[in-house]
DNA sequence: GCACTTGTGGGTGGGAGTGGGGAGATGTGG
DNA sequence: CCACATCTCCCCACTCCCACCCACAAGTGC
């Protein structure tokens, strides 16, 4: 399980460090895909293979799902920890997400998201307000009870 | 059971003395997350691994789902005790709180929560007024009879 | 007083994060 | 086939933080 927030940097080569806490779920592998906010999503090969799964079972003649298709397949990229624990992001990737140096890393259980530090406050802002929070458990029922 | 309010301090390093009551509790690992209002929430790792399982039914294709993810996931962190009975608590968590040296432990059931003394005065006295407590019993059914 | 517990402060070695050099692989154009 | 640029991955060096250790003050019980 993926949990917690670090500041990490992406050098120079593309590379970011991920922190030693996720490092053993994806020693095995991982994918790197776009994300629907402007984030990168990181999945375990066992997450990312479910992910598959259940597209398979959706049918290419419908438009929309060949563009599901596109984001699912075409963004997703496999990456492995080099020996120093980093990854290197596709350039096309660091693009669509805005990533330059300063980046974020959020734990979401079954996976993680990479952040533009900037774009990342942004959204903080509305994760750290109690009133939308109460409201958000609330909807959902997730009170600790 | 976590019961019971203690005035510890947060040294130079972020670390917090856990109250010897409270250890045994969490001997076993404890997660640490921002509350709802400006405070930190310690549970036990059963008690967080409830939340978690409500939490996994949820489709992260709505945005409000996502935003949740980052509230239980991405604020959440692991901690131990170390040998002298303490806990360090992430710099990004001291600052949700508001923690500064000055820090108030308060017991509540299930889980424990993490105050800036300063803030918590203003809840205190909210506590410790007879006339609104004895409306928020009357209101919950609570009364011992 | 003395032993012990609890809370607090600080030193330190090793691990984690970061940056950069350089060898090898890959692709492109001539 | 070669020359060249680019990319990827290896290794190493450096800084900084954290987990462990110990010291000490205050409180408690005998």
């Amino acid at each position: 399980m993926f949990l917690g927030r670090f500041a990490h940097t992406i050098d120079a080569k593309g590379r970011l460090t991920i922190p030693v806490r996720f490092r053993a779920a994806i020693s095995g592998g991982a994918y790197v895909t776009q994300g629907f906010d402007r984030n990168l999503l990181v999945y375990t090969s066992e997450t990312f293979q479910r992910v598959v799964e259940r597209a398979a079972r959706l049918t290419a003649t419908n438009p929309e799902v060949r563009a599901v298709f596109r984001v699912i397949f075409g963004s997703a990229h496999e990456v492995e920890l080099d020996t120093a624990g980093r990854i290197l992001i596709q350039s096309f990737l660091r693009e669509y997400a805005q990533l330059d140096a300063e980046s974020t890393i959020v734990g979401a259980g079954q996976y993680f998201e990479i952040w533009n530090t900037e774009i990342w406050k942004q959204e903080a802002a509305s994760v750290t307000d109690p009133e939308k929070n109460a409201r958000r458990f609330a909807d959902f029922d997730l009170s600790s009870g």
